[in-house]
RNA sequence: GGCGACGUGCCCAAGUGGUUAAGGGAAGGGACUGCAAAUCCCUCAUCCGCCGGUUCGAAUCCGGCCGUCGCCUCCA
């Protein structure tokens, strides 16, 4: 394969530049994953499934990937806004509210969360991390950063737990633009509860404290770790001491991705990350979604309302990642009329017989494929890949017949695209999951007398009782299709 | 207050200096059908929030204005 350039927007440099990757088409990626003390909405998954494109155009293009994604089931602070830890646990604060009646303890409670969010995570066919690590299970690595930053000058103790030093990290700020350090000590004066910091703007690495609901022990005492800390070990514990690029939601920029550079190029002495990316907040019917708010769709409720998780995926990444973009439910129903029409390009190949893959140089879907790719390639622009997609599929239905090498090359396309964009595979599985798991309807034998009776009422002009039949079936999600070659049917 | 994004047809949206302004949805017309559904074909912005400027040439660059939104403050 010819060597590919991969560009996307970097946010340290503020531009669009090539991906380089320290070890040659091997990228080494970290993307913050979610805290789970409540259910995930779309929102959080515009970032991963971003995550996840940045994964498919990578290996598109012959990379491998080394791709960590973290749990964070650490309760945590709900003000670790200003960098500092202060006020009350996000998890404490899930467990004492309604809903977390129902779980025995924290532990209990982050269990949940996460199981759910994994299962929206396969839904919407995004690809497993290489490494999926928690928090948790991180906790002696932890602490020995934290040691190793106060040995270094980096780090100081006091009553109440283990600062960073901002002053003692030149480079404080410079991810974020938040260079102005008055107006962050403004900001940060707010919550911090501890005069005995050097400096307000100073976070927290480590917080001392007997009485949280999720404490270990330390060289401190008995407590638990700053948020910060844990993706900075456990991306270097599995990615390396410098990766090529690190990513999340806009919001983790600051603070958490900036003390995340603090702690880790103070411990290492080197550069922490090479590429940095940002995902721009979802929207949901013009409005800013949010867990505080509780205006926010998630996967279950969707697919509850019976939009395929397809569908979802492809509303989802209908508009590039940067850009703003306003979720809405007439967006996913397109987007489920388009799942449709991959259905319909995959029927006609099962009645060519499923031909392997192949296409000849110069094919208009080759074209169309490297059309998608390229787009890609330019900084994820998935709305022109998704246009491709589309155009693609007008080219394979506008067949009368599919059949040898036109229905190989459609089998090749949608496989590529699938590889790609995760919007085609689901469906050869779930049509085949449709067929095995319809028997608690309606049975194939039952629909073929039906379509035999019409037939015979059809036959005698007897139009109403004909359409009366078909209604019924249709009631039943039994969809009729009359051809020269005679009635098919489909369930949807 | 600091930083940033966006404003393209009825709707979503690509395009960031130069032939006919991608793609999709909706709508209208047609083929097919007993009628439908599915599928296919055709039509659908001389124009890109407003006003100036730069240029041989701008939706694309610059300035101003108006409007919408986001981050910095639970958030991906």
């Amino acid at each position: 394969m010819a060597e590919r350039t991969f560009r996307l927007y970097d946010t340290l440099s503020r531009t669009v530049k090539p991906l380089v990757t320290v070890e040659p088409d091997h990228l080494r990626f970290y993307c913050c994953g979610p805290t789970v003390y409540s259910y995930a909405h779309i929102g959080n998954f515009r970032t991963f499934l971003t995550s996840d494109l940045i994964v498919r155009t990578a290996q598109a293009i012959g990379w491998r990937v080394s791709y960590v994604s973290n749990i964070t089931d650490v309760g945590h602070l709900t003000q670790d806004d200003v960098a500092d830890a202060a006020g009350d646990d996000k998890m404490a604060k899930a467990l004492a509210s309604k809903e977390g009646e129902q779980f025995a303890n924290v532990w209990d409670l982050a269990r949940h969360y996460s199981d759910i969010f994994e299962d929206a995570w396969r839904q919407l066919n995004l690809q497993a991390p290489t490494v999926r690590p928690r928090a948790t299970e991180h906790m002696r690595e932890q602490i020995i950063a934290v040691e190793d930053l106060i040995r270094k000058g980096n780090a100081y103790e006091t009553p109440t737990g283990v600062y960073f030093s901002v002053d003692s990290f030149a480079d404080y700020g410079k991810l974020s633009g938040n260079r102005d350090r008055e107006n962050l000590q403004v900001a940060v004066r707010d919550v911090v509860q501890d005069d005995n910091k050097r400096n307000p703007a100073d976070f927290a690495l480590w917080k001392k404290d007997d009485k949280h609901l999720m404490q270990w022990f330390s060289p401190w005492g008995w407590g638990f770790p700053g948020w910060h800390i844990e993706c900075s070990v456990m991306a270097q514990k599995y990615l390396g001491d410098t990766i090529d690029l690190h990513g999340g939601g806009e919001d983790l920029k600051f603070p958490h991705h900036e003390c995340e550079i603090a702690q880790s190029e103070a411990g290492t002495g080197k550069p922490f990350c090479n590429h940095w990316i940002h995902v721009t907040f979802l929207q949901a019917e013009g409005e800013k979604m949010s867990k505080s708010k509780g205006n926010f769709y998630t996967v279950p409720d969707l697919l509850e309302q019976g939009y395929s998780a397809l569908a979802i995926r492809m509303a989802l990444i209908s508009v590039p990642y940067a850009k703003p973009h306003n979720f809405t439910l007439q967006t996913l129903r397109d987007c489920q009329g388009h799942i449709e029409r991959f259905q319909e390009c995959d029927r006609r190949i099962a009645a060519a017989g499923s031909p392997e893959p192949a296409i000849s140089e110069g094919h208009e879907l080759a074209g169309l494929y490297e059309e998608a790719l390229e787009a890609m390639l330019n900084d994820l622009n998935t709305s022109v890949a998704l246009a491709k997609t589309l155009e693609g599929v007008k080219v394979i239905l506008r067949q009368t017949t599919l059949a040898g090498d036109e229905a190989a090359a459609a089998v090749w396309f949608l496989d590529k695209v699938n590889h790609l964009l995760g919007i085609v595979r689901p469906l050869y599985v779930s049509l085949a999951e449709e067929a095995a798991s319809g028997s608690d309807e309606i049975d194939g034998k039952a629909i073929d007398a039906w379509i035999e009776e019409r037939q015979a009422a059809k036959k005698g002009k007897d139009f109403a009782k004909a359409d009366a039949i078909r209604d019924k079936l249709i009631a039943a999600g039994v969809e009729l299709r009359d051809t020269p070659q005679g009635v098919e049917w489909i369930r949807r």
